[in-house]
DNA sequence: TATAAAATGTTTGTATACAAATAATTTTTA
DNA sequence: TAAAAATTATTTGTATACAAACATTTTATA
């Protein structure tokens, strides 16, 4: 692991920046969620669905920030590996509603409790001040680009 | 354009604000170079090779911060796009040095403008004392993760 | 120096990302 | 209300990401 980083490469640039560390935090977080057999990306569809159960596919695809058609291939690996299901919404016929099943459910806690004591790990890293300004600016670049 | 960022979702977690972030400023810069027909990753190959051209393989991962099963691939497409070289390394017949050609030299300062202008954008959204602190923290979560 | 160990780049397989095209359905609107 | 437009999820195609296995070559060590 560990991987280098040093003062050479395109450094100046921001979107280089936010590439290598969220790579990097992403590769850690994802050791962590490996031995539960799912990705970072199920984890944020799972932790969608445990706050709202038997969301419409497109109101998950927005909650979870991830593209429809990305969407589609997640939901398949997760129906496969059985933490969801895919029932057809009586209101639409063109409308998907995705329910987590038992086996999803009994797992919630624990993996609620890995990511959050990563998120105390980082934190501690900085102080108080230095990280609700950076989660601020990351807000504001999630919300203000274009 | 324009996802959504709700309140709802994951947004409690560090590497969740983090990915949403990335995403929706790599997705407008890479709007910003698709007339130019390359990548965020592959500017990130140029510019590492503006500063340091016929670098060996092995380096240039390390400095545009890419895993080399993926620099392979992407060096693949950079060649045929007619960008860049591989050429043997002299003095070790494992390694590679990758050359920047005549069209990716000509082509790099409008590139550069392009970058640099967008992150202009960025940061006049910010005070300077906030968006130091921001990239402070940024740079300590490549360096310290593990 | 013969052999084990390490380094280098590629290949393979799986999992996102995302634009563009598509099929099915619903909503608008003329 | 019939046709046009919009919505929803999927499919297709391309481009990362990255772990693991691999072939080649170099270095270390016994």
């Amino acid at each position: 692991m560990k991987k280098e980083t040093n003062g050479c490469g395109p450094t100046e640039f921001v979107c280089f920046k936010l590439n290598r560390a969220v790579r990097n935090i992403k590769r850690y977080y994802e050791s962590k969620l490996a031995s539960h057999d799912i990705t970072a990306s199920q984890f944020y569809v799972l932790n969608t669905l445990w706050e709202n159960d038997g969301a419409k596919f497109k109101d998950l695809a927005k909650c979870a920030n991830i593209d429809g058609s990305t969407l589609t291939g997640i939901l398949d690996r997760m129906e496969h590996s059985g933490l969801v299901e895919r029932r057809d919404d009586p209101d639409d016929r063109r409308s998907l509603l995705i329910f987590l099943t038992e086996k999803a459910k009994k797992e919630g806690p624990e993996l609620i409790n890995i990511a959050k004591k990563f998120d105390r790990e980082v934190k501690e890293k900085f102080s108080r001040e230095d990280f609700e300004i950076f989660l601020k600016v990351l807000d504001q670049l999630s919300k203000q680009i274009e």
